[in-house]
DNA sequence: TTCCTGTTTCAAATTTATTTGAATCATATG
DNA sequence: CATATGATTCAAATAAATTTGAAACAGGAA
């Protein structure tokens, strides 16, 4: 099979008991209308996506120790300035981390949000 | 500042109570040996690149409500065959869910780690 | 066997994310 | 003010993920 089909013509062949708990559940409209809203998704996702890197994963680590300038996560990572801050921007924006200007230094830490996400996190992998 | 640093020149200058607080936690390499382990750290960041795709979210939040043939998670989501063999392919390295084989038709499920994991993104979202 | 259909695989094209290095911004200090 | 330093921003280069359509595979039916 290629191409689209029609949603409509979904029922002409099913598995043998799909098409009953399809329709115990509403038909597709009933799953669809089951489904987190578009907007949620989209929310969920910059969020994954904000964590689907391993250096990024490391600053949440570090900063769940304790909040942390951003001379001290570089000397941990090694990487370069504009790398690091291009990662901290990311985490910014996905509003797990939250960053506070002392003089020169900003200290970054996590943010509420950030701290359910990653301790969830870790739970799953115990 | 642009370039390397030499992590050894990381405490010539820090922000006010830093230097302790890194000293506390046994410097830098403290810091570094409480990181989770790189595996572990690629083991997490291969979750969460699985997670990190709303076609994808869209599949665990319909597989949660029942288990679902392949044909009508097409349905619902409105992709073509391989774009969805792809995404769920994804999933399945992830090891978030499995198929079984029913005659020609193969029905998806959660697994146990999918369930997990999906579980605590709903709780955050809360 | 041959055909049909549900699903996957493959390679090429496209899109998105990341890295790099130079330039810039912001704050402190002489 | 001029300078130095911590950090960010920008645009170009690179790398990785996704999409597309054609081809292949697998099981069931004629």
């Amino acid at each position: 099979m290629s191409g689209k089909k029609i949603i409509t013509n979904i029922f002409d062949s099913l598995p043998e008991g799909a098409e009953q708990s399809i329709c115990t559940c509403g038909g597709l409209k009933g799953l669809i209308s089951r489904l987190p809203e578009d907007s949620e998704i989209e929310e969920i996702s910059l969020i994954y996506r904000a964590l689907a890197d391993e250096k990024r994963i490391k600053i949440l680590s570090m900063l769940e120790i304790e909040p942390l300038c951003v001379c001290i996560i570089r000397g941990v990572l090694d990487v370069s300035d504009s790398r690091l801050s291009y990662h901290l921007s990311i985490l910014k924006k996905a509003g797990l981390i939250s960053g506070e200007q002392k003089g020169t230094w900003i200290t970054y830490s996590l943010t509420e949000k950030g701290k359910k996400w990653f301790f969830s996190c870790k739970q799953n992998m115990d």
